[in-house]
RNA sequence: GCGACUGUAGUCUAGUGGUUAGGACCGGGGCUUCCCAAGCCUCUAACCCGGGUUCGAAUCCCGGCAGUCGCACCA
């Protein structure tokens, strides 16, 4: 198959738009029409079922909008500038900084005047025409605001979800009462000012996200479901490039796979998206190349799906390890580390210095209770030659072993703090969404089917008369309005032929069309009259009493097999 | 951001200086006791935007926007 054709079904349907069509479009932008609304609802609805319901994680939603101190503490200001230069006869653009690389230690640290400066005096040129270079521009790829009146506060629109997670630890932590394993989850939008969107839906300007963070035991990174799903397999292809299938525990034994945890993750998220539809054999893992993880990762996986764009990321399974939250911790001062208990308090004995109080009082006078504290920060091997050296207001004082002693001290030791790891799923929905569509795509002599998962199916069923007469019509959208009233997503169609309309639900993947006809009439008043079912796929027809169909077609959703029903 | 190609109803497309801008599918209305896009009648509906050249531009030129592909980018 080819996009073209998809997205032309998807524009047609109601599926997506291109966002802002009439005035010209914007390219990375997608507007979700009400058949694609629903389901990308429906693709949440799993991924929530899945981590909240089934893991027992919690949901957050925070904004998009973020002041400029979350991405100073992130990294993102750093990572997510780039300064450019053009050369001024091929127009090429080139990062100022690797041209300077060889000129400069950290040519990271250097401002667009400095990097322009340096390229001046040594003057550098166009590295594929030998041309004179134009002016340093920095390119940022977020997409900057400014918070209340005036300009002086930076916002920032975020470029992931994340970060409104770590920086609301604390309070998480303290939800879960002072727990490990912490799992959080968020969807939302993002935003990334990308420099060239390409591939309908694939890379996106805003784009929408799945997010979840565990916040883990550094010391334990072991699942106590992992058992269950031990032998379970998984077709990776790690940094070594060579694909292969292997068990969890295989990829564990093997050092493939850096934890249990992670490993656990991934094959979570391979039941994930193969409930939602995507084909498990268009489906791996891949690791990620040293060079190509990201600023904050320590392994990371992507889940990829084949499309007929090529092999196409749609999830990353990262261990980011204490990044995130140490550096929050860093920029804001929180605390946003773990107490971890221990079984039982631990008696600990160390050795100390205690400051002499009576010898520092006449001495220090109102500066005693300070230098008491500095004496006591230090221990016995800070001590050399019968002095304690310490730093006070920026001077140096010397303090002779007269004031103060060392001691022995008993302490009773509760537990200690320790920085959490997060173990990050990262979903991208839009790219879900498109791939749900791309697998559930067949085509035939010009017929076309999308075989959705009835779950994520928009419309679940379609109810028609079979004829628009005879008072077919009245029956039919009594049965609709039955389904309706039942919570099951139907649509009424009475225009054009029957056979029109099972091709019109077939185009948008819904699962099953009942139609009422003359037979329904014949039989008895109320809901005692059958009505024909018909499956999707395999156009096979059952008949159902009226009465019957809501807890027919809900067990059909949970999976019950047709030819049974 | 660069280069190549492209842009006509909702969709696919014909039209290469003067056309009432043609067709197909879809969609709306109607006819046909009609269970897998049947048929017939009928209706709606388009030259991406802005400049320029010309008596006259969908058509030629320039710019913008958007799309496809390649380069670059892709924490």
């Amino acid at each position: 198959m080819n996009a073209g054709e998809l997205l032309s079904l998807c524009k047609r349907r109601g599926f997506i738009w291109p966002s802002f069509e009439i005035y010209g479009g914007v390219a990375g932008m997608y507007d979700f029409g009400p058949l694609g609304s629903a389901l990308k609802d429906n693709i949440v609805a799993v991924w929530r079922d899945v981590y909240k319901r089934g893991e027992g994680f919690v949901e957050i939603d925070s904004p998009t909008v973020n002041p400029e101190a979350v991405f100073r503490a992130s990294g993102h200001m750093d990572e997510f500038s780039d300064y450019v230069v053009h050369c001024k006869e091929c127009r090429e653009p080139f990062r100022a900084d690797h041209l300077v690389s060889d000129l400069h230690a950290n040519p990271d640290t250097l401002d667009a005047a400095a990097l322009k400066g340096l390229m001046v005096e040594h003057s550098v040129c166009c590295p594929d025409c030998q041309c004179e270079l134009g002016s340093v521009e920095e390119f940022n790829l977020m997409f900057k605001t400014s918070i209340g009146p005036g300009s002086n506060r930076a916002g920032y629109l975020r470029p992931e979800t994340a970060q409104g997670i770590f920086v609301n630890f604390p309070h998480l932590y303290r939800y879960n009462r002072e727990k490990l394993p912490l799992g959080v989850i968020q969807h939302g939008r993002g935003y990334r000012n990308e420099i060239s969107p390409r591939q309908g839906m694939i890379r996106l300007r805003e784009f929408n996200m799945m997010e979840v963070e565990l916040f883990v035991d550094p010391d334990d990174k072991s699942w106590p479901r992992f058992p269950a799903v031990a032998e379970e397999t998984l077709r990776l292809v790690p940094e070594d490039g060579a694909e292969r299938e292997l068990s969890l525990t295989q990829a564990l034994e093997g050092g493939v796979i850096a934890n249990e945890v992670l490993a656990y993750f991934i094959w979570l998220t391979k039941t994930l998206l193969e409930r939602m539809g995507v084909d498990g054999g268009r489906l791996r893992f891949r690791q990620h190349l040293k060079d190509e993880m990201a600023h904050y990762a320590m392994d990371c996986w992507d889940a990829e799906v084949l499309l007929s764009y090529g092999w196409t990321e749609v999830v990353g399974i990262a261990d980011r390890g204490c990044w995130d939250l140490s550096q929050h911790a860093a920029w804001s001062n929180e605390e946003m580390s773990h107490f971890k208990r221990y079984d039982e308090p631990r008696e600990v004995e160390r050795v100390a210095l205690k400051a002499k109080y009576r010898e520092l009082g006449p001495l220090f006078k109102g500066e005693a209770k300070e230098v008491a504290r500095l004496i006591e920060e230090r221990g016995p091997e800070d001590v050399s030659g019968g002095v304690l050296k310490v730093e006070k207001d920026g001077a140096e004082l010397e303090i002779p072993e007269t004031l103060f002693e060392t001691v022995t001290v008993r302490e009773k030791l509760a537990g200690e703090r320790v920085m959490p790891h997060v173990i990050e799923p990262s979903h991208g929905l839009d790219r879900i969404f498109y791939t749900v569509l791309e697998h559930a795509y067949r085509r035939e002599d010009d017929y076309t089917v999308l075989a959705l998962r009835p779950e994520m199916a928009p419309i679940k069923a379609g109810v028609f008369p079979l004829m628009a007469r005879d008072g077919l019509e009245e029956k039919a959208k009594e049965v609709f309005a039955l389904l309706t009233a039942e919570g099951i997503e139907a649509f009424y169609d009475e225009s054009g032929s029957i056979g029109k309309r099972y091709a019109r639900m077939d185009e948008v993947g819904t699962p099953w069309c009942v139609t009422v006809d003359y037979e329904t009439l014949e039989e008895e008043r109320g809901l005692k009259g059958t009505v024909t079912v018909r499956d999707r796929d395999s156009s096979e027809q059952r008949r159902v009493a009226i009465s019957d169909l809501p807890v027919t077609l809900k067990s059909l959703l949970k999976g019950a097999d047709f030819a049974k029903i």
